[in-house]
DNA sequence: CTTAGTTTCGAACGAACGTTCGAATAGTGG
DNA sequence: CCACTATTCGAACGTTCGTTCGAAACTAAG
């Protein structure tokens, strides 16, 4: 038993001075992933075939699978991926800052901002949400609710800084929305960056999250 | 030639006392019509296999076939029932109100409550929009483009009104994305009903459209 | 060059897919 | 009852699906 079933492997070894910190394997794992994160985003996860991933990727379709036992765990790495690094990312940027509306626009801004420069693979983690099954699914599940969390607790730091009443689950999963609509509509020839985007999207949450709702009844 | 490819039919006669104003053919069709969009809801367009339709109609594989010449055609005939009546409705509500902010207020509330109401329908409109191809997506892309212009008509009548500065496009995607994401959360045990939501979404929308992005920068 | 390990691939597997066809059934006016 | 249409179905069509297997091709060290 040399070699057991070598796309069962998560990239172990990591004790080398090569000049990029990844073997081979992950780098054309990576490249994989990519391609795939194209199809994916093209047909849909169901409806994109591991012959379309061969294709895109120039690899045969047994080769794949060398990378990955099968198309379920392919999305699942993708989608993990995209996850942890939007929130790595965000918590990174949120250091250092202490005023929660500046927070609260951090959040808007580094997301759209990931959202624009990786199109495909956030609108796979957006719209392929329900694609994965039992471990897969509430592995990211996890992800997912710890990034719900951390916007639910922006918006209590802003509720108790200014004294302000609105019901945060409602309101955080109103911006999740004006943010991820975006895949279905954003044109990069017409709409404008991520900067102007996050202002005006940040402008129409809090500007209505902060005036308490009293524009009529 | 007596009866030449019956699913071709578009349920011409229309000339009866009969008690339901529709044919026997049109209602076993809407019936269809119906587990269908519960199975494209909980499997996706792709995901779901015409067995799995003919196992929740109740009807053989090849009889769905007499109602319908194509997966697609099916798809097609719910997303365009389900937004023809959504966007019916709203004319009718809209009649006769004339102050800005509500009419704005009445369309979130329209959509909500369809939405609400018709959860797997909405679902299978929002989130299978790319699945149709050619003929099929054009159809549906004019009354998509007719209800989105509607929004944007109501927008610039309260930006008129109340000499407001905002950018249109934007606005409308937000709050679509607000109102349409409420597919991937609403859980009728926990969540609150068309009505608060629409409140509380109108709140945080109409107020920030409102106060014309003063909070800070 | 030899050898051992890593990576790639052609060919095939059984299963499931959307769709079709001709025959059987149910319903209806004569 | 009949004759006729409207509706339903079992069985099969050819295609495509995700996945597997054993053998090649490549890579790197001795």
């Amino acid at each position: 038993m040399g070699s057991p079933s070598p796309s069962a492997r998560v990239s172990a070894q990591r004790h080398r001075a090569a000049p990029p910190p990844a073997t081979r394997f992950d780098r054309r794992l990576a490249e994989i992933l990519t391609h795939a994160t194209d199809v994916f985003c093209k047909k849909g996860y169901e409806g994109a075939s591991m012959r379309d991933l061969s294709r895109a990727s120039g690899m045969s379709l047994a080769g794949l699978y060398y990378y990955f036992e099968s198309k379920e765990r392919l999305l699942f790495l993708i989608q993990k991926h995209t996850f942890t690094t939007i929130v790595h990312r965000l918590k990174a940027r949120l250091e250092g800052v202490g005023d929660p509306e500046q927070r609260v626009r951090i959040f808007i801004l580094n997301h759209l901002e990931y959202f624009l420069a990786n199109q495909s693979a956030m609108k796979v983690l957006s719209h392929e949400a329900e694609a994965l099954k039992n471990g897969f699914a509430s592995e990211l599940a996890a992800i997912k609710r710890e990034y719900y969390r951390i916007c639910v607790s922006l918006l209590d730091e802003l509720k108790g800084d200014r004294k302000l009443e609105f019901p945060t689950r409602i309101a955080v999963l109103s911006l999740f929305g004006m943010m991820n609509w975006i895949y279905t509509w954003h044109n990069s020839r017409v709409d404008a960056d991520a900067e102007h985007l996050a202002r005006e999207m940040g402008d129409i949450f809090l500007c209505g999250v902060m005036s308490g709702g009293k524009s009529r009844r």
